[in-house]
DNA sequence: CGGCGTGGCATTGTCGGACAATAAACCGCT
DNA sequence: AGCGGTTTATTGTCCGACAATGCCACGCCG
């Protein structure tokens, strides 16, 4: 092990010369891809890491900064503190789509009629396949939801978030995770639109749309279901238009 | 100016305290999201930015690293190099997808059918879309592609390619960016499963499928292409699931 | 005159070491 | 036993230096 930097001698040809940063990068990503490296578990710190690889701490700083940004990792200062292994589910795609719909939006570089119009097509089979998969505590869950939505005044504050929640619960309750991941993201990014023409006329027709939905997953009745939201998209659409969306 | 480093005191009470590196990644991010800085922009060397954030060289390091993480910006090395603004178009939802797919996949975070189910219920949307936006180029790119799927034999290595480009301009020609991204990322990841079991038979079949697919689209009828792409999907999924997808 | 190596130069990449900031654990005083 | 200061391990930042990179200009040679 008395191997130097800088030693990438006679190798096969036409291979890629990585920098040192990226050589790190790759095997700690390597390592918690394979399941050598699980979540929760503790990096050792920075300068070990640096005397294993044999750089310097400030290239394992990059390698750690650029695997913390992709949110494989997350750094905690302090004396017990450290590099963690981060959990990686279903909710990172979530979160990454949401992090690049974001920016490309106020970019202007996608319209959000765009991400309305997926999101909406993505409902469909998300309550087609609820309603066939729901389980009992999916609808506990859902019919909880729908009671609070009916309980809030419109200009609670909680009534976007509960409208999320419950888009997000019928995109769970389908058993599949990227397409609840899809929703849940979409649905995000739509939002604080809605939040501005609700009359207390609006506010209980969609709890009445709500209830409907609710009504044919428990039901298991897939084309219900259908309808239903379809019904409810068509209705929030024509009253999104109503107030202008620039 | 003569302001010192560590100077953050009798602030709004409940504001954050920001690290430096925070601080300086975020006015950068802002600064690209809002327009000030344009595609393609050559940021300020990396000395000059630490003297005008009067942070050290290594902080402005460390915030350029993140931002290159999130695409926002790339590095080049050398003379006339520096830190460039990124183009930041639909393309970089698909990328961010793909990553995050690909990271969950490997991980078992997810299942490769629930990716597949994703792509396939958006393909449906996708073709009705083309069919009613389509443009003439569009046709002719999809015909193009067609001719050149007849024309490869099945031991091609240029077939996953050429049959992930045509569900992409489908895609496409939807007129709908973030629709595209997402099929062309969601194929992109199941892509390699398909290229396993390929008889002869199948190849032809395939392009058949294909053709009429095009020609729904050409003709402007929704539900002929609908009709045609459910067919395709579902014989491709009864020809993978015949191989025995682990 | 034109191609081509070659050395200069601006910039990013890495190094090494120091110190500051952080936050948990420890210890001692009451 | 509670409380507060102190120790300690780790990440965060600073500094200065040098290596690597890759464009550019210049000059050598054909």
């Amino acid at each position: 092990m008395a191997e130097h930097r800088g030693d990438q001698p006679a190798r096969m040809i036409g291979q890629k010369v990585l920098r040192p940063r990226e050589q790190v990068e790759e095997r700690i990503r390597v390592a918690i891809l394979s399941g050598e490296l699980k979540t929760g578990d503790l990096l050792p710190p920075e300068t070990e890491l640096a005397r294993q690889f044999n750089v310097s701490r400030t290239t394992v700083r990059e390698a750690l900064r650029s695997l913390t940004t992709q949110r494989l990792i997350y750094k905690v200062p302090g004396s017990r503190g450290g590099n963690f292994v981060q959990l990686i589910d279903h909710h990172s795609l979530g979160s990454a789509v949401i992090d690049s719909v974001h920016n490309l939006l106020t970019l202007g570089s996608i319209e959000f009629t765009e991400v309305a119009e997926v999101r909406q097509h993505l409902e469909v089979p998300a309550v087609r396949l609820a309603a066939a998969n729901r389980s009992d505590e999916d609808v506990e869950r859902l019919r909880d939801i729908v009671a609070r939505q009916k309980a809030a005044s419109v200009d609670d504050p909680e009534v976007p978030k509960l409208d999320e929640q419950f888009h997000t619960l019928i995109a769970q309750a389908s058993g599949n995770r990227v397409l609840a991941s899809f929703v849940s993201a979409l649905h995000h990014e739509t939002e604080p639109v809605h939040y501005l023409d609700l009359s207390p006329d609006v506010g209980r027709a969609t709890v009445r749309q709500h209830k409907a939905i609710v009504d044919a997953i428990v039901a298991k009745d897939q084309d219900a279901a259908e309808d239903a939201i379809i019904k409810h998209l068509t209705y929030l659409r024509k009253h999104l238009a109503a107030h202008g969306t620039h």
